[in-house]
DNA sequence: AATGAATGAGATTTCATTCAT
DNA sequence: TATGAATGAAATCTCATTCAT
């Protein structure tokens, strides 16, 4: 009995694929699963999907691009002001608390599932970019060591943002959301922390 | 006919897994070919594993306890000059060595195997005491930021080493082990480029 | 909202089938396809057929009446002159030209479809009588060799045009079609080949 | 529990496969049925097997070779005599005979399987060659007409046979083995039926 | 009459695990 | 100890069919 359902039958299985795939891991999760959860007939998973590594792939897209997005916006909301510092510091606090609103799709996004590093990747790399920029503009100001590699030290800037939210979104009590923004700021290879490395002899 | 094979069969079963594990991940290998690539009969592995979790586990504790080790005796064979800076470098440069030199190992036990994070966790915590250790006494000399958690500082430096290798033994043609090396030594919270963070009012 | 389809929509299904059955056979087309290609609803399918044998079956009973007829009205126009080799060439002729004429309906008439069995052994029966009757005829004139069973003759004739034909259509290059006629007369049980083999001494 | 099951584990998928094959067809009869068929476990069929049409396979080639053989020592056996005849008649005699004892693999090998053109076409493409080469002969010695196409013939020669045979074993009742010979030697292009047709007052 | 999303039974295939040898 | 054929539970995916619109 084909039950009339709603068209958002898509975006059922998607909810119910975020929420699986959180909570068992890529390889745990069977298309069978995600379209019971979503109260869906085993066909009708097929319907809208290829496999499951599709809803994978979609969730951590959206993801993606939802944390660029907050990301950026902080960053434009921040500009003006002339402390270089507020920009960052509030591009790192919309990364925390875009990783504790989404902590399902962060850790879907992010966390160990194989079949995300080929999007994690790029896309990373894609944030890479920006981060690597202000750097190179700092250095040329001679507020940031002029040694440092920008394009390293901004990839491992950004394992640390992701490494460091991962972790404390295992179990939140781990830290307050400032004290990470606070931690991420001054680790951050353009962070203040560094500015005054000019000092030495 | 029992072959009258050697008795490293669990050696050989170690060694066939890791090979199978780098390349093809946790949930993709099984335990036929585990068996099957050590010259063994499949029954033989059940000899001696359980399941391939538990050699999966075996090469991650043995990774775990390696790197350590490099790290402690880097560490160890680096004190007594006066330069702080030269024990951290020399870790660092520890780690990276070791994973360079044990690269499959190195993303076996930090790569996206799930069943991987219930040891690396806790093991990774082990890491994380020494730096934060160093990072309190630098702070009490008035050498680091008074302000910075000592805790989440080494948490995130150990996240941003393990995701920056990882990144770098994708591909290792993307980064020179010395620049690795500068760049983390940079970032490092107990790196010089932080000691400088004193004079701010 | 029900697109105003022509009321063709048998007529669309129909040419839709014959083209998925000649490509994939019987057991590779569903349904659903049919009704894709004849770019009606799923649901219309169904409105016009009780699933695709009934598509199928349709498809074979037209093509044997074809061929019946083709058949049938060679014969009838060539019938009157003198020489009785005339009308089995002719009918063997209008064969051959049906099969070239109508490849992917001969093929999925005659060729492998399980389902078609059923009834292409009727009516090839059918087919046999006219030429078993003619066998008959000639018998008791004295044409063709009396220890001759007529049915089991006229059904091998039938069984070797059927075979060489669908050969044929796998590749039209391996024969013209006046070299597949002449040599399906001159095996035909009625033959004159037959009669002119005798003056051999 | 491995029930620790004889090594003929092949040999009973391959019997038990016939079976299901000549009962219900290529495409009605799966793997897990052949396994059952066979009181093994389905995981058992995949041991020696890659699918069902590798079993399939398996018992065309199996039956085309053994037909083969039939046919040729058949003939060896007859050679010898004047009569060119015997020859012809005892290979005749040798494929009807193959057919009726091996009534299973003989439909499973000519029946309708599309699965199994691709491996019946090659190897009847083999049995056509001796017979062509012998009508050449014939026909160089004026026995038989000049103006057949000798691949062609002997081509729409097997259709008859192959065709002739499937009929028959549909139901065996329809027809006497040696009726069939007699007809099938009477009806073959090198058949000396076309010779004597003739003289008969 | 026409539609197509929804359904679930069933087929294919994989793999961890056992156990008789 | 060592072996590997055998097993069946489980996952993936297809497709004929229904029915609310």
């Amino acid at each position: 009995m084909p039950r009339p359902r709603l068209e958002d039958a898509r975006a059922r299985l998607l909810t119910a694929g975020l929420e699986l795939f959180a909570q068992h891991g890529g390889e745990r999760v069977n298309s069978n699963a995600i379209a019971r959860a979503a109260g869906l007939g085993v066909g009708t998973f097929y319907l809208h999907f290829a496999n499951k590594y599709a809803v994978l792939r979609e969730l951590q897209l959206r993801t993606l691009s939802g944390l660029r997005e907050a990301r950026a916006a902080a960053h434009a909301a921040s500009l003006g002001g002339g402390d270089p510092e507020i920009p960052v510091r509030a591009t790192i606090r919309a990364a925390v608390e875009f990783a504790r609103d989404h902590a399902e799709a962060y850790r879907v996004c992010f966390g160990r599932e194989r079949a995300a590093v080929a999007h994690a990747g790029p896309v990373l790399t894609e944030s890479v970019r920006p981060i690597a920029r202000a750097l190179r503009a700092r250095q040329s100001r001679g507020e940031v060591d002029p040694e440092l590699d920008p394009e390293l030290a901004a990839r491992a800037y950004l394992a640390m943002e992701v490494g460091l939210l991962l972790w404390w979104l295992e179990d939140p009590k781990r830290a307050e959301a400032d004290g990470l923004v606070e931690t991420l700021l001054r680790l951050h290879p353009a962070g203040t922390g560094r500015r005054a490395a000019a000092p030495r002899p």
